[in-house]
DNA sequence: AATTGGGTAGAGCGTTCGTTCTAGAGCTGT
DNA sequence: ACAGCTCTAGAACGAACGCTCTACCCAATT
């Protein structure tokens, strides 16, 4: 057995979640596609279903940002890093039959009534993200107040511009926020000295 | 009784989608919620919870496309009306606690897979949404293609940033992608001759 | 060899789900 | 007065929910 139970079962949340959400994800659910059973699953999470999820978000948030950092270092300049950022996402979500979205969005939506410990790690995945993205502007050497501005402002496109693509399922709506997001981080007219 | 029994559900059902989505929302709730019993409810939708999920969210696209578009004709120019709206949208969020989202965005994600006639009524909402935008921008003398790829980046971020504002629960998101979205209008230099 | 304890296995608890069903209330046309 | 209709009312069904519980396996420790 090459991966432990445990994380078998984290990953297989995180891909549920994902795709139904967390009201829509049953624990036994978990239990049949990680192969694992109940006795495992409580055993590892006591604290039941909002447990795994807070686990599998937190996964999938780390997952995410590294995805998104290979992504945004492969390009010296901004523009183009958010650009290419968005080609690849529209390509992994053509793949997936425009099923495997943000990977925190559908279970953010679902629990932002009560702020529990699952609302707050979908807001510190964003935010982990949104940093990604302003370090980058940064380093770039844009000013504070456009770099965090854009930074919010970059990752809210994309969020949105995947919900547009997966609901028509097209990469055309997050081809075009990354085309106009690359047109805003060039309009602010920095040149990028470093790197 | 001032509205009819068929309009309360509906109503009702409508907000109940846009706080806790499909799967989070039971009929009994609605019936609870809209003071109708389920006899009512089965009665005026013989097709179940399905056909008052589409009827809602059906509901919910028009009256936030009434929305979007006072929003939009109280400004001549695209780029102002855009920041209007965003404004408008941030408030009524903070307003609701953070609760009174997108009234589709987590219906929509839930129902990805199984392509439903949800599902449908969700893309038409927004697809509904853009196309005003849409008709702003070229009736504000755009060319066609910019408007296109404008109008779906405009629905898009804003709905990215509502979803980012409220995990925040902050307006500062909404705010941000507004004016950054009303530089990326203006950097099309176009002047609005008409009107 | 015996014991311990982390991990596995799943039957079963109480509750809630969506749906169906029967019964009746309130009105209209004859 | 009566039949015929729309609409209301909620009990009851099987299935699925999250969770608890006991029993068991097996490698490491004594």
């Amino acid at each position: 057995m090459q991966t432990s139970t445990r994380d078998r079962i984290v990953v297989a949340t995180a891909r549920l979640l994902q795709r139904q959400g967390y009201v829509g994800t049953g624990i036994k659910q978990i239990a049949k596609e990680s192969q694992a059973t109940l006795g495992s699953i409580y055993h590892f999470f006591p604290g039941g279903k909002e447990a795994v999820a807070v686990a599998a978000i937190r996964h999938s948030g780390q997952e995410f940002a590294a995805l998104l950092k290979d992504s945004l270092d492969s390009e010296p300049e901004p523009a183009e890093a958010v650009l290419s950022c968005t080609r690849e996402l529209a390509a992994g979500l053509k793949e997936s039959g425009w099923v495997d979205g943000c990977p925190v969005a559908a279970a953010a939506l679902e629990t932002l009534g009560a702020d529990s410990e699952l609302q707050q790690a979908c807001a510190d995945a964003l935010n982990g993200w949104e940093r990604l993205v302003l370090d980058k502007l940064l380093g770039c050497g844009f000013p504070a107040d456009d770099a965090r501005e854009l930074a919010t402002t970059v990752i809210s496109a994309i969020e949105g511009a995947e919900v547009t693509a997966q609901v028509n399922r097209s990469e055309e709506p997050l081809l075009a926020a990354g085309r106009q997001l690359a047109r805003l981080i060039r309009s602010y007219g920095v040149e990028t000295a470093r790197r």
